[in-house]
DNA sequence: CAGCATCCGAAAGGATACTG
DNA sequence: CAGTATCCTTTCGGATGCTG
């Protein structure tokens, strides 16, 4: 896997799928496919409590609950793109030391 | 405990403590003074292996292992700086949001 | 729909003792 | 000095089943 990791396993996906706007909870578990309620909510609740998203639940007719970014969880954005490129450009040279290091 | 994570736990530290140049296994253990030699050697080893840093045994009369940072490695310390930048940055942000939540 | 409760296996981290 | 070996605890992620 990646040599970064941002908060938990899901926290760095979650970002993501929250950069286009405020999602529910259903519907974060859609691109997340892998993940579980429960795991999904652990994640979910760890970045409210440090004030990454908001949680927001609608009492009216869509009876749903929204994750949003705060604005402090939109300036993580950056750093994250930054881990992110970092990764695209030398995913190769990763893989080719770790065959390297397994057949010398 | 910040919410980014390069690698496994000491791998941070190991990074930006050989920024400055080869460093020996025990000259590492110095500053990170909480790390034992087990867990410090599987953190250099899966560095080794991603080709992040490189080891070198000195067979002259310092007989000494030398850890240095490969360039891939190196390239590392740009996101890992944003990173610090974005903590240092938010701490009080991220402190001040997890008050609140435990003290509403 | 948006969870919570319970149980489980795997992995990470660490303490301690020993070695070439 | 630079590790290895063993054991142990904690944490993480996931599976399953149930609930307002």
């Amino acid at each position: 896997m990646l040599p970064f990791r941002f908060g938990d396993k899901w926290a760095p996906l979650v970002l993501a799928c929250l950069e286009g706007g405020p999602r529910r909870f259903s519907e974060l578990r859609v691109p997340l496919h892998r993940v579980t309620a429960k795991v999904l909510t652990q994640s979910l609740r760890r970045m409210e409590r440090d004030g990454l998203v908001v949680r927001t639940v609608h009492a009216d007719l869509k009876r749903g609950v929204e994750y949003a970014l705060s604005p402090l969880g939109r300036s993580m954005l950056e750093p994250l793109a930054v881990a992110c490129a970092w990764a695209t450009e030398h995913w190769d040279e990763l893989l080719d030391a770790r065959e390297r290091h397994t057949s010398p």
